[in-house]
DNA sequence: TCAAATTCTCAAAGGGCTTTGGATGCATAA
DNA sequence: TTATGCATCCAAAGCCCTTTGAGAATTTGA
């Protein structure tokens, strides 16, 4: 069933069938009643392609996943992320695509999106402190979100972003405030414009009580478990370990507490550890947390964005909108005072 | 820049234009030649929302991701696999279309696909050892293949499976090689296919050297970090304990190391630990493995999938593709002789 | 009552591609 | 010379919808 032979059975024109089923108000309202009807009762739907053709645009959004084959780690917040989008673009009628693209393919990549007119918008994940991704989807004009922002230019585009820099300084006030004075940071990348606001967070809450930085005790990589345990191995190994650790994720703290334990020593007695937590659905404790932690969920994240996006497509004369979100502190059991 | 232009440009008819550029045989080698230079020259790209309306073919794939508000977890297997299966379609030029649905919603949801076209084909994820979804897609002529396959019914479609029955039997036998006689089984969700099968692998492995199956020793839930905690925990408080241990994913293992470690025992002297090792790329243990374990790359199995969905589109006169793969035995630090 | 303003409806023109069913020109064979 | 086959190329129909620009019908205001 098609729009035409919709309008022939009603006897309608094809334009009056379509401008009814679009809520257009310039058709009688008896006129509507009697094609909505008859379009259920028919199964009539459009298609998709006649209309996208027709329209210039997709009611869709991609996500431009690079593979970068060195360092061949996939996200594991992905997932999670992905849900929380997914919901809400389902809900407003989007379709998501993922591209998975080669790491220096990506300009190509995204060229390709905006020329074809595939999408109608994108969002880009884990932006660098220099993020060479944002300048060009600017220049291409194809509506964008960025999950983080930007160091310095964060003003002209749209963003969510969890507070990193005041969540990490709370993270670290949490345990000056028990008394630990040697606080190890087991941060992300410092390429990325998270981590890098996430060590200043730390150094600040240090500095603020007259401490000073010790990069010994300052690491970074990719945050996946053996990096929390090799780190920690190394720590307490030495002369003058720390009494606590700051984490970027709950599976690097799930590393270090391997490795505490392993040397006889127990998490939040002999070593405290405070770690971020992204709510993960796969991480998650019931009841009294494991890890005590600085929270915010990295699913509601993709949901809100995808909203964003949505709304930056339907209405772009709107201006960019930007939310920084505070994350929750969470005392669980991997904290305590200083001995 | 479209083909009418193009065409003009030439002096050619859309047609031939149109066919130069498809590889169509009738049309001159010459003229083929200086069509191609000449799209390549004009940056000339055929309009996807055209071609798919005027094929009525979508060069799209989609996974449809249910969402179980109840037991909402997100598998975190599934960045792996779609990095796999992404990079399969990019080299084929398909799109991933990702569906994230309501658990309740997915019948309908496959029926707008097929209805809609707006999909080539289907991947299946994660089947039960019933799986409805199976012979509905059947019924609406959508191709597909499942990662993972039926109980019984498995010879009508493709699918590509590990082998979960031998691999875990191997897994088994390789700790009654060592001498271990209480072997705890921590199983995934029972009603899915692979957790069945891997629980008859963990059986027939035992039930051959004349042992008995003590139901006191299997369990059953979604594979996550706690639940290998809390059994581990439970397990070694009881007067008997068991010796050893089969997982069936990494996560699920590290919560057994933490519940080993804690109770101040050690992994592999005072407990064995086998798991199964779907090689997500952010659980990866650089040297010598951490875990002992039967591995299959769930990328790769992605990979694979993706192509013989195509293939499957592409050919569908070929009949369904059935493959299914032995998981490798690593032997790593987590496994010592009974004591 | 007539003109103006509203309301409703339509035919037709896109949007950009593939594909059908011929047409044309030319070399080969009878 | 005429018929046959081949290699090239084309015009136009079809895919299915949205949207423009206008016309017809109805209502309103003076």
């Amino acid at each position: 069933m098609n729009l035409k032979e919709l309008s022939n059975i009603l006897n309608l024109s094809q334009t009056t069938v379509s401008r009814a089923l679009n809520g257009y108000p310039e058709v009688g309202e008896k006129t509507r009643i009697r094609v909505i009807e008859a379009a259920r009762k028919y199964n009539y739907h459009p298609s998709y392609s006649a209309k996208r053709l027709a329209m210039g645009r997709s009611h869709a959004v991609a996500h431009v996943v690079p593979q970068n084959p060195q360092h061949s780690m996939i996200n594991p917040h992905f997932s999670d992320f992905i849900a929380g989008a997914g919901e809400t673009y389902a809900r407003y009628g989007f379709e998501m695509l993922i591209s998975v693209v080669p790491y220096d393919e990506q300009e190509q990549c995204y060229r390709e999106l905006a020329r074809s007119r595939r999408v109608d918008g994108v969002i880009v994940h884990g932006p660098y402190k220099e993020d060479p991704r944002i300048p060009l989807l600017e220049n291409l004009k194809l509506p964008f979100v960025v999950h983080g922002r930007m160091e310095g230019k964060a003003t002209h585009y749209s963003w969510l972003d969890v507070n990193n820099r005041s969540s990490f300084k709370r993270a670290t006030n949490f345990l000056l405030d028990l008394g630990h004075e040697r606080i190890a940071l087991l941060n992300g990348v410092e390429e990325m414009d998270f981590a890098f606001r996430r060590r200043l967070g730390y150094e600040s809450a240090l500095l603020e009580r007259g401490l000073t930085v010790d990069p010994s005790l300052i690491f970074s990589a990719d945050m996946v478990e053996p990096y929390g345990y090799d780190v920690t191995k190394k720590l307490l190994s030495t002369e003058h370990p720390p009494s606590a650790v700051v984490t970027s994720s709950v599976l690097t703290a799930l590393g270090v507490v391997r490795a505490v334990q392993e040397c006889g020593l127990q998490v939040g007695h002999d070593l405290s550890v405070v770690t971020f937590d992204d709510e993960l659905s796969f991480l998650q404790y019931p009841g009294v947390p494991l890890f005590t932690s600085v929270r915010s969920s990295i699913k509601d994240a993709g949901s809100r964005l995808a909203e964003i996006l949505i709304d930056q497509i339907n209405h772009p004369e709107k201006g960019p909108i930007q939310e920084l979100w505070e994350a929750d502190l969470v005392v669980g059991r991997s904290t305590g005072p200083c001995r």
